[in-house]
DNA sequence: CACGCCTACCCAATCGATTGGGTAAGCGGT
DNA sequence: ACCGCTTACCCAATCGATTGGGTAGGCGTG
């Protein structure tokens, strides 16, 4: 009982003597008071009526009515991920500006907590959803499709949903070209969960430029790791022990698990930017801050969040939005250069 | 409509012949079901056709009646600073376990922010608030009290208001008592901001057992400065030009603090864990992955976020829960060794 | 003058779950 | 046979907003 003395449409109208449906017409429909919902002068009554009386409708009521509360349901995997922390700060900001609130869950990756989760929000009752985990295999967006449930992914994308997501591809591009400008020909690449788009374009992305321009990637050059520094740490011993000859640059296709591999190359002896060059990828304000700055391509996370707003608003909507890639921007840094 | 075909209470009702009522009292009595409420055998039937059709009861149609959303509505600074991320994972977490669902928005602590998203919770009748971004100074506390709007703070604390924080005044006692016993007596403290309860409680706790070991802390040796990297820096620049002799040690209130604060100190010529010891606060995950780890507090944050909501039930229930502070430990790593 | 059309409202049903107050049937006891 | 009690339900109001369908009065027009 937050609410403590709420005021109710009826309170409204009863004080100024009309009937309730009257002050719901005049305070909700947007326009239509012009329409012939009410005179000008009782409209602009009711309307200084409820600021006075600090009127806030209830959205339970309202939804209970109109089958819509106005809540969109956001899925990450986790929260205390920068990235996912970042993009969620741009969707709460656009949600509010279309009048929607946000609702988020950790689903930690794992496809059962996803499935609870969706479950929770469903009943929850929220408009649509936002998923920020979806996996490459699996089949709960299908389910989701099936079972008519509108909702967008963002972060990461799957072919055939619309999705709001940086073009990992051309991140991966960018730092291919830039190696290899850099003199680099032996590389090697810490690849991220193969369940998860953002892992598999971008890596597909660098190895197919790097290949185009001539170079050669061999199959145990890239490692596929988990997103956090131990990961990286992990997959960069492995590469320092399996690779021969010792790659000169790697491309970690997340900041963590390039922070984990600069760790690695510290305790082999190397220093980053001079014996090996590291690239890493979403430019988290970490990176800038090292000791010795990390190269990046800088996605544009909080746009990601906002964009992925605005498609669900249009799925809402009845549209079917396209897919959206917003184009990144590689940082030099010492680490690279 | 993201329920699509929903089931209502009285479509389970209809289906078996008895009334909606008598569903409602099955399903929703946790255990009434001995008191009277329907026969075994019923009580039997309706739970079965309650999975089968997969019966979830619309929380709007509930909340209208009852006056509860059974939602929590968690505010924060940021939700892409690690620290609060972390404890709303607990939050989440030990809600759902309640029942309950969590709702956050960030405040960027701004004290309008605070006020526009704390309305909007109110407006979505959120059952009570979980607040993480109390401002020692202000008067939106007590505005709530007057109002009757059932909170809790987290991470900071307010004298008067029940919470559930580190207990940040041992914090920063565990690092003078290690920064004395490794023999430094020349020290500065990184406040951080001077509205929040952590960085006082945790300057306050340092300087008085520093005091009490018989240390002189000077005024200018304390410099209040933002939370973040870039505010760490700076009140390293400015602690390296104004006292004289240069601290042999330095306490920041925050890891990332602590990671600016770093920088500096490189930049200055000066090895971290060498020419000077820096400890930081939270033992956030990347403090260990440092070129040169990091000293840092390890606060119990998922259970603090946990407690925050716990005491949130408490004080739902009618109870008046106390301040509760969970115990810090310190970890010693490379930066102060 | 009669008719139709606005204008500015009112009426009542509705969304789905909850809950205080019944009530009929059955049974035991006297 | 009657009373009282329990069991196992049913009934109907209620929460607050929304919305399709009125309707009374006024005005313009042919």
């Amino acid at each position: 009982m937050a609410g403590n003395t709420t005021v109710t449409l009826r309170d409204l109208a009863d004080e100024l003597g009309i009937h309730p449906s009257t002050v719901s017409r005049i305070l909700h429909s947007d326009s239509a008071v012009a329409r012939g919902a009410a005179s000008v002068a009782t409209a602009e009554r009711v309307r200084d009526l409820a600021r006075k009386r600090g009127y806030s409708p209830d959205p339970q009521a309202a939804g209970l009515r109109t089958r819509r509360t106005r809540l969109m349901g956001v899925i990450v995997p986790r929260l205390s991920d920068l990235v996912l922390a970042t993009m969620y700060e741009g969707m709460d900001e656009a949600a509010a500006a279309l009048g929607y609130s946000t609702f988020v869950m950790n689903s930690r990756d794992d496809p059962q907590e996803q499935r609870r989760k969706t479950d929770t929000m469903l009943a929850r009752r929220v408009d649509g959803l936002i998923i920020g985990d979806a996996h490459l295999d699996g089949d709960l967006l299908r389910e989701l499709t099936d079972r008519k449930v509108p909702f967008v992914l963002v972060n990461r994308r799957v072919s055939g949903y619309p999705s709001a997501t940086c073009d990992d591809v051309l991140g991966g591009t960018l730092v291919a070209d830039h190696l290899w400008s850099k003199g680099h020909r032996n590389v090697a690449v810490i690849a991220g969960e193969p369940y998860a788009s953002t892992a598999v374009d971008r890596t597909a992305g660098f190895v197919d430029r790097w290949r185009s321009l001539g170079g050669k990637i061999p199959q145990n050059s890239v490692v596929w790791s988990r997103f956090d520094t131990a990961g990286g740490r992990e997959a960069a011993e492995n590469i320092l022990t399996h690779c021969h000859p010792a790659p000169t640059a790697l491309f970690a296709v997340n900041d963590f698990a390039a922070i984990g591999a600069m760790g690695a190359l510290r305790s082999h002896g190397l220093t980053v930017g001079d014996d090996v060059a590291v690239v890493g990828f979403n430019d988290t304000s970490l990176a800038a801050e090292l000791p010795i700055p990390l190269s990046s391509v800088r996605s544009p996370m909080l746009d990601i969040g906002r964009t992925a707003v605005q498609l669900l608003k249009r799925l809402l909507d009845g549209e079917i939005p396209e897919p959206v890639r917003l184009e990144p921007t590689l940082c030099v840094r010492e680490s690279s250069a």
